[in-house]
DNA sequence: GAGTTTGAAACT
DNA sequence: CAGTTTCAAACTC
């Protein structure tokens, strides 16, 4: 209301209440148009603030449209409709100022009707594209409206469900709305006025849509839907519930990978390179600081400029493929050296690959990103699957009650960024390591040659030292882990730069094409089995396993040759070596870390001794790497323990996570990054859930009881029980069902409904 | 820092 | 799929 777009909404107002039709709109509706312009605010900063990142918007679509098809292939068939029937009725909108301004009196009056739970909720759950999409309907919607006042939000709602094709539109929706959940920074001011006017608009659409639709679609059991309003009810300021439960939702979307279409939207020119923030920076409370002063301000300008924010962090975080834009020249500048590439949901399809710089100064994600990203890909082979793991992730965080809440909580973005953190450090994987510099290892960016870096600076990221291959192979680290390569990498000839970045594609493109999961992290690692691993010493043999396994013949899987050895995990059938003695596990099924379990004097003394040594050498780092174990803890409490405990015996050389981070794997794997969360909360969980199922093949392999690998390998047989989930009693399965059952809501958007 | 070893990646 | 070559990391001196 105080911003200037308020006030010139409120204009245009008056001067349609004159006109004829104005009158005869208003003798059938009630409403008054000031009061629900306040309102109206109020709903829309909420609304606005709260559109989920998950959902995009047609114009979004129609501006990014290409790169969405790409990422979003996996998005159902359902979506395609929608962007197609968007895209017309975006033509429609624009130009629609007055129209707007009808609809957004219109849209407050029926925010008023809403119950602010359930627009809250249903806020929080659309993504902010929503808005704009709903907007581009709203139009049609506008007209049917202002003919039944009293339809008000039923009559939008149907309207909007009509012209979306339907309850299942909402699914396609959600989609897209992630997708474009940027769009709202993107829009400029002058369009800002419409925009707003529609979003509000949209809102009401899609508040009475999720009330109409919630049954039908979104919350399979109604409990999630009621966390996720508590959340907002809970706070005093909805403003502020929403950021808080916004954040959260952000954090699951970091978390979950599959946000990752979104960020390319995110970019954005509100994303400037130097901007890149973290979100991980950005302090819920300050953000809801920022919104209890001036929501109005916040939520318009601001509020885009937030949620974009909110998403870059979280995008960032995950994964930004393609956004790089302007900020890739920035980069380029070499101001910044390091940048990560993130490969989007596409990577399911080794053909979206994207990559994405990441400034330098970036978060501490980065790091994690990358192999988040890739692990994700793999995940996201199911496109839809990949969806579900979002919702779930969402529903989980805001379903949870009590307990659940306070792990919420937890996760604030400074958690995250703290998580993130130590992920990263944890996980140097294979991948990870090397490609992209912390932030703090972004102040070292000091040339240190890799080796030196390795060597002192377990965590630092790796970099490359590559002379022949351009960067452009696996051979090169930081192209395998999907991150650019960095000032302080040694390379000659390289390729693998953000200016080169339409090279780098091709060529992961081709990589992929020849084997589709060459990106994916190289260590899977069980999230089941983690929470047994803290404890006992090591018992990753079994948790983790190289995807194919190594080949060693010299190292007797005793240095960081051996790729299962440098991953942290056991050798398994997979593996080809000889003479294996691989401390974490060995190739027969002896472990040594297993000792424990089955002391296998041979390899533990003599083993160990050497290993002891070397994982000295390469160790230290290990600390964090230790945490990788905590972060898959299965109950919540093992949230507040992130570090593991490693036996003092063996910490692997590298982050365990390597593969999963796993939710990636992350959950683990690479996803890690979700896993990634240190405190490993439900996020995790779900991850490490949702991994055995839209883990790729390859990647479940190992982990998947089913597996034959896992059961043939002796290694299986210690390890399988863990894997299957968390190693708890429940059984593998088990304990994903249950999760999933935690996790309903989300579960229900996706497109199966 | 140079040279060697090693095994993955790439190629045939 | 197997064998060979290429490559860069890991390691040694």
């Amino acid at each position: 209301m105080d911003t200037p777009e308020k006030t010139q909404i409120t204009t245009p107002l008056s001067k349609f209440e004159d006109s004829p039709v104005f009158n005869y709109i208003n003798s059938l509706s009630p409403i008054k148009p000031v009061k629900s312009i306040n309102i109206a605010q109020t709903f829309h900063s909420l609304s606005f603030a709260s559109l989920p990142s998950v959902f995009t918007s047609p114009h979004v679509s129609s501006h990014k449209e290409t790169r969405f098809l790409k990422r979003h292939n996996y998005s159902d068939l359902s979506k395609p409709e929608f962007s197609s029937g968007n895209g017309n009725e975006v033509c429609k909108d624009e130009g629609v100022v007055v129209d707007a301004a009808q609809l957004y009196h219109n849209s407050a009056e029926l925010q008023e009707n809403f119950d602010p739970g359930m627009s809250i909720g249903e806020s929080s759950v659309e993504p902010p594209s929503e808005h704009l999409k709903f907007a581009i309907e709203l139009p049609q919607t506008l007209t049917y409206g202002c003919g039944s006042p009293d339809s008000g939000c039923g009559t939008q709602t149907d309207m909007v469900s009509e012209s979306a094709g339907k309850s299942l539109s909402l699914v396609p929706f959600a989609n897209e709305a992630s997708r474009k959940s940027s769009l709202e920074g993107q829009v400029h001011p002058a369009g800002l006025y419409e925009i707003e006017s529609k979003k509000e608009a949209t809102e009401c659409d899609w508040e009475s849509l999720i009330s109409d639709a919630a049954d039908l679609l979104i919350f399979n059991s109604p409990i999630d839907a009621d966390g996720f309003k508590e959340l907002f009810q809970k706070s005093p300021n909805p403003v502020v519930g929403f950021c808080t439960s916004f954040n959260e939702m952000h954090k699951t979307q970091i978390v979950n990978p599959f946000g990752s279409g979104e960020q390319n939207e995110m970019g954005d020119p509100s994303t400037q390179p130097g901007e890149t923030i973290e979100l991980t920076q950005m302090d819920p409370t300050q953000d809801n600081l920022s919104a209890n002063e001036d929501p109005n301000k916040y939520m318009t300008s601001n509020a885009s400029k937030a949620v974009s924010n909110l998403h870059r962090g979280m995008r960032r975080r995950c994964l930004d493929f393609e956004k790089v834009g302007s900020r890739r020249k920035n980069l380029d500048d070499g101001s910044s050296s390091s940048s990560v590439l993130v490969q989007l949901d596409e990577k399911t399809t080794p053909k979206n690959t994207q990559l994405v710089p990441v400034k330098p100064g970036g978060d501490s994600s980065r790091c994690i990103l990358p192999g988040i990203g890739l692990h994700l890909n793999a995940l996201a082979i199911n496109s839809k699957d990949s969806r579900k793991i979002k919702l779930e992730t969402f529903s989980s965080s805001i379903t949870l009650p009590g307990s659940a809440a306070s792990f919420n909580s937890r996760t604030t973005d400074q958690e995250l960024d703290e998580s993130l953190t130590l992920v990263s450090s944890e996980r140097d994987n294979d991948l990870n390591e090397n490609a992209v510099p912390l932030v703090e290892d972004l102040s070292q960016t000091s040339p240190k040659k890799k080796r030196r870096r390795l060597e002192g600076e377990p965590e630092a990221c790796k970099r490359c030292n590559c002379k022949k291959s351009k960067c452009l192979k696996l051979y090169c680290e930081c192209f395998a882990a999907g991150v650019y390569c960095i000032e302080p990498c040694a390379c000659q000839d390289c390729f693998n730069k953000p200016i080169h970045e339409d090279t780098v594609l091709a060529t992961r493109k081709q990589i992929e094409s020849r084997n589709p999961l060459a990106f994916a992290p190289k260590v899977i690692r069980s999230s089941e089995s983690a929470p047994e691993i803290r404890d006992e010493s090591i018992q990753t043999p079994a948790s983790a396993r190289h995807k194919r396994g190594c080949n060693c013949k010299k190292s007797t899987c005793l240095k960081k040759y051996c790729e299962c050895y440098q991953g942290g995990v056991g050798c398994s059938i997979n593996c080809r070596c000889e003479g294996c003695k691989n401390v974490f596990g060995r190739k027969d099924g002896a472990a040594s870390m297993e000792m424990e379990d089955e002391p296998e004097d041979e390899t533990e003394a003599s083993v160990k001794n050497g290993v002891d040594k070397i994982l000295q050498k390469t160790e230290i780092q290990n600390n964090d790497e230790q945490n990788p174990n905590s972060a898959l803890p299965t109950t919540p409490l093992r949230f507040y323990r992130p570090q593991v405990q490693f036996s003092s015996k063996g910490k692997p050389p590298r982050s365990f996570l390597g593969v999963g981070s796993s939710c990636g794997l992350y959950t683990g794997q690479r996803n890690g990054k979700p896993n990634i969360l240190r405190p490993q909360s439900k996020f995790e969980k779900q991850c490490q859930n949702v991994p055995d199922d839209e883990i790729p093949e390859i990647l479940r392999e190992n982990h998947s009881p089913s597996s034959g690998i896992k059961t043939s390998s002796p290694n299986s047989k210690r390890v399988s029980p863990p894997q299957n989930n968390f190693g708890s009693s429940s059984g593998p399965r088990s304990g994903r069902k249950l999760i999933l059952q935690s996790i309903p809501s989300f579960p229900s958007l996706t497109p199966h409904h």
